[in-house]
DNA sequence: GCAAATATCAAACAGCTGTTTGAAACTGGT
DNA sequence: ACCAGTTTCAAACAGCTGTTTGATATTTGC
């Protein structure tokens, strides 16, 4: 079995002093990132850490052993946390909302730990692996939850309620639209480059586009609140 | 080399009195759909097909060619005529993008043809092979093209302006989001279940969702339509 | 400084991959 | 009935896959 990590060394930036098993993650998640699980291969990731192909199997058992370490390091380190402080802050709705969207959007800067995320995201929705339904109920049920509550704030309805439903999925659709169909997009439209600036205006856009709804709904509940509050699916 | 195909026999239904051949391009199809290009085997596809190992090169020449003859087919069978009339008929434009929505969503119902071309497109996002960049040249990008000037008609706006080119992908998202994720949706929502009553409440909720900001963005040009009209993208 | 634990390595493992082969089984035309 | 053309088949091909092995380095506790 293997042992912990020595500690001594000058603290130099993460993962440069780590050895060979920071090394493979690192590698292991770039390449799963680009090919997804089935598609890459160990002899891969090994080449790019520079390590042996034995090296998988020592430290991490397995290679779906290295593929759930490395999903669940993402997991970790993806701004989750930031996004639910900001789906728990007592701001306004609407202002929350805006700030998630924009929180998500700036996420998927080329490069970037969320961008990992998601880019392993597209390649576990086409095809599955065993490590995926773990993580959705994990970490994605309870965002979804959240963004229940927000969106239901907003429009006056209960979270359960099916139309509070289908606006998350509309939000939601929005944003994962540029993180799926990115390479699509780019060749329909290429003048989106992803800079920072871009995906501002984007996030703006679907806050604008989104809240046209919500708002539209708000107000005709406003006006005849009894009838529909009810109604749950 | 192989031959063409006989044209003898009583026409029965397309792919029935086919022999390897067409049975090879369904399995395929199903199995491209279901795992995507580089998770299908040959063999996988030779034993739903109930045939030789063999065939496959015999009548395609290779994987990528019974591959391509897949798309090709897929592409060629969905309802893309019907989503083109659908854009080119000259109705209010409103509806069009109604009729043209409810289309995409009833298109994915499990088990028909559409659907299967979006479970490849999901593939092919995910891991794009060197087939896919032709077809969407061929068909996406016309359709795309014709979607823009539908929602351009609709706002107000020309179909280059970049307001407009936001607007179909926040349209589009809505719509990829029950495709691509919907895995992850059932998850989420098990009450959600693609019936056909089922797709239709969620197209109206996309439309509605969508025209409210649409309107908006008309008539604040109706009401000031000189300063935004000409700034393009 | 030395043994025990830990880590790395080249080499091999069985199993699966797409593809090829060459011989059989068909087909239609004469 | 025969033969060329087409189609199927079992078997084998080289190459890659994840994983294991047993021998070496390396580090650690004492």
């Amino acid at each position: 079995m293997q042992a912990g990590r020595r500690s001594s060394e000058l603290v130099e930036s993460p993962a440069a002093g780590d050895p060979t098993r920071a090394k493979l993650l690192k590698a292991a998640g770039r390449a799963f990132a680009e090919r997804g699980f089935y598609a890459t291969t160990i002899r891969e990731i090994c080449m790019r850490a520079g390590t042996n192909v034995a090296a998988v199997n020592y430290h991490f058992h397995d290679k779906i052993g290295l593929y759930t370490e490395v999903l669940q390091q993402s997991v970790h380190a993806a701004h989750l946390e930031s996004m639910r402080d900001a789906l728990d802050r007592s701001a306004p709705p609407e202002e929350t909302l805006r700030a998630v969207i924009r929180m998500r959007l700036q996420g998927m800067r080329s490069g970037t730990i969320p961008d990992y995320q998601f880019r392993i995201m597209a390649h576990e929705l086409a095809q599955p692996t065993p490590v995926m339904s773990r993580i959705i109920n994990k970490v994605s049920r309870p965002l979804y939850e959240r963004f229940l509550e927000l969106v239901g704030k907003i429009i006056g309805l209960p979270p359960s309620h099916e139309k509070t439903r289908m606006c998350v999925h509309s939000i939601m659709g929005q944003i994962v639209l540029y993180v799926l169909a990115a390479p699509v997009l780019v060749r329909l439209w290429p003048e989106l480059d992803m800079t920072p600036a871009q995906l501002d205006r984007i996030a703006d856009h679907i806050s604008d586009f989104s809240l046209a709804y919500l708002r539209e709904v708000r107000s005709a509940h406003q006006r005849m609140p009894r009838v529909v509050r009810g109604k749950r699916r």
